[in-house]
DNA sequence: TGTGGATAGTGATGTAGATCACGCAATCAC
DNA sequence: GTGATTGCGTGATCTACATCACTATCCACA
């Protein structure tokens, strides 16, 4: 699965990929269990093989603002704190059962600089990364909550029966009471 | 100025270098000028070298809404835009008269494929923004306007002289009347 | 079998910020 | 030098959404 990701984008040899490859390890986690936590630190970023992951924030009034929702072939950490060292201000943690491939921040740093096509795929998926982010910071500004909820029920439809409706909430950034109001009209 | 920010994060040789400097053109803009035009084909991206640009996006109501102030070291483009060649969502043009470094899609991923110190260098970037715009969305949703106008006086005091209030207010996604009366108190 | 903890719906009320409307400089065009 | 344009402040009103409070349902598990 890792395989045909990456190759979409960078050509790797069988060796390459191999040498790619041997770096991550496989976890698994059950529903609800905690990958990282604010105030850890960070040493590795998480490929998605099956379920689904949520990356969060919590705030001083305890309200908390979903980031991301990590599906199969997506990527999660705390990007922040895994480059830089700090302290997690975000937290990860499991939607639904998950497998995942994890890759430390030294390894991925020693295979980008073996292997030039790897930093080219990290390259491609950090961009990749920084587009939806900025679609996203526009859509928050520009839209109302109702736009927004049909845009991410149209983006990814097998959600809405996967996550509690509060996460879709905090994922919009509204009360879970608003949302309810909105799809019962 | 360029080199000395690249060399910050990646080690190139003389010759990697003026290669690489050997694909900008030096390009200056007067106050108010349109680099990037929604709508356009976008077939560059720009680096700072004085002055200021905004890139931004005016919706339906006409309402601009700013996605980013890109000050010297910094660097500006449609990056969905320039890397899909899909049609230009954003806009780029200049608060102050402004000299860029312009570089092309193609020489990018040219330079990037020849010199691997290169790409390491547009990897590190693109997460800085990655991180940057992950922040921002968080405080978006998360702040108030008050805690959002701080936090970007804190971080680029000298907007305040440079830039009409009416464009800090487009970048906190507020009204200018608001944001008028909260640092009048 | 019942008890506690998630989850979700809904009414009443509060509020940050939008919108509309106006006046008042300062700057620009010619 | 006069009229137009742009930027800014301010009052009155409106509205999307938050917050609080209560109820109902489902499900885990002692």
């Amino acid at each position: 699965m890792l395989k045909e990701h990456v190759a979409k984008i960078a050509a790797l040899t069988d060796a390459e990929f191999d040498n790619f490859f041997a770096r991550f390890e496989l976890q698994s986690f059950k529903k609800g269990q905690t990958i990282i936590s604010a105030g850890d630190r960070v040493n590795h970023e998480y490929f998605v093989l099956s379920g689904c992951l949520k990356t969060f924030y919590i705030n001083d009034d305890i309200k908390m603002y979903i980031l991301q929702f990590a599906m199969p072939t997506w990527w999660a950490s705390d990007y922040n704190a895994l480059y830089s060292g700090a302290k997690a201000a975000v937290s990860v943690d499991c939607v639904t059962d998950a497998e995942v491939l994890r890759l430390s921040n030294a390894n991925r740093e020693e295979i980008c600089s073996q292997v030039h096509q790897v930093e080219h795929f990290f390259r491609w998926r950090t961009n990749k990364g920084y587009v939806a982010s900025q679609k996203r910071l526009l859509s928050m500004m520009n839209n109302d909550v109702k736009h927004r909820y049909e845009e991410l029920m149209a983006q990814y439809p097998e959600l809405y029966n996967i996550v509690p409706k509060q996460l879709i909430a905090a994922y919009l950034g509204v009360s879970r009471e608003t949302l309810s109001r909105l799809y019962n009209s």
